[in-house]
DNA sequence: TCCATTAATGCAACAAATTTGTATTTGCAA
DNA sequence: TTGCAAATACAAATTTGTTGCATTAATGGA
């Protein structure tokens, strides 16, 4: 699928940031931060643009934000484009790398009374790569 | 188990901030934030020596990071206090409320060459008093 | 194609959470 | 009791993200 489609799909405006972040995005088949975005970028767009697209993205469906700690966020592309669904997410301790699942949540037990919206998951490890 | 003991279990100096937080946490029974902690010890100490203490209550497995999205991150007290093990948690998205819930996390399956070292999960919802 | 409308962007300022440097104080073992 | 390493306070810096506002650009219809 290509980003005018994608934006289309969605009701969103064709712009050349919108579409320069889904490019970067699905040529690197991984999750990315805002610094890797604009760095990939070549510094084209201003830090708040980038903000302001992720979430109307996001909130679009056609973007997830993965926060793997605070002070790491990133950005997966959804299953609007990649048909994935809800899943969990793998953080390379070594190459920081953030890989999206292919599983399924499980909700673990919940106390009474309690009632559950959302579930995430961060699996913490060494990628293929990096093990090797 | 009293705050001296924990801390001299770890082999960490004895200190009003660090026996400040022990006391706060384990009479809430809840994982509580640097400035939830900072109130309940009615700015006795710096923040800066809060982040301090909890990283190093962190480092000694007396205390773990609970990142329950950027911008809000909590501690609680570990398997060396409780008797806990890794565990999820819940985040009550109503009164804000996080809890160390007692089940034990499951790994999902990883694609061939990833090793895990740890795992997370938070479940987001309404906890009991909230849904009453 | 041209235009009007409305959304998107850039820029400056702001804000919160956390970190770092450093001088001073404190815990504790000898 | 004392010396030393560790802990603390305070100021400043960093990181990450948000907000207000003037300017620019995308798009649907004339
Ligand atoms: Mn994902
Ligand atoms: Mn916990
Ligand atoms: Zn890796
Ligand atoms: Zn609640």
């Amino acid at each position: 699928m290509d980003t005018f489609s994608i934006l289309r799909n969605h009701n969103l405006r064709r712009t050349a940031c919108r579409e320069g972040i889904l490019k970067v995005m699905m040529t690197s088949g991984k999750a990315l931060s805002e610094s890797e975005i604009r760095s990939h970028l070549m510094g084209n767009f201003d830090r708040t643009t980038f903000y302001r697209s992720f979430k109307t993205m996001e909130d679009s469906g056609i973007l997830h934000k993965i926060v793997v700690d605070d002070r790491m966020v990133r950005y997966g592309l959804s299953e609007a484009v990649t048909g994935k669904s809800s899943h969990p997410h793998f953080y390379c301790t070594t190459c920081h790398s953030v890989f999206c699942l292919d599983q399924s949540l499980v909700a673990p037990q919940l106390p009474s009374g309690f009632s559950t919206d959302d579930l995430e998951m961060i699996v913490k490890g060494v990628c293929k790569k990096c093990n090797a």
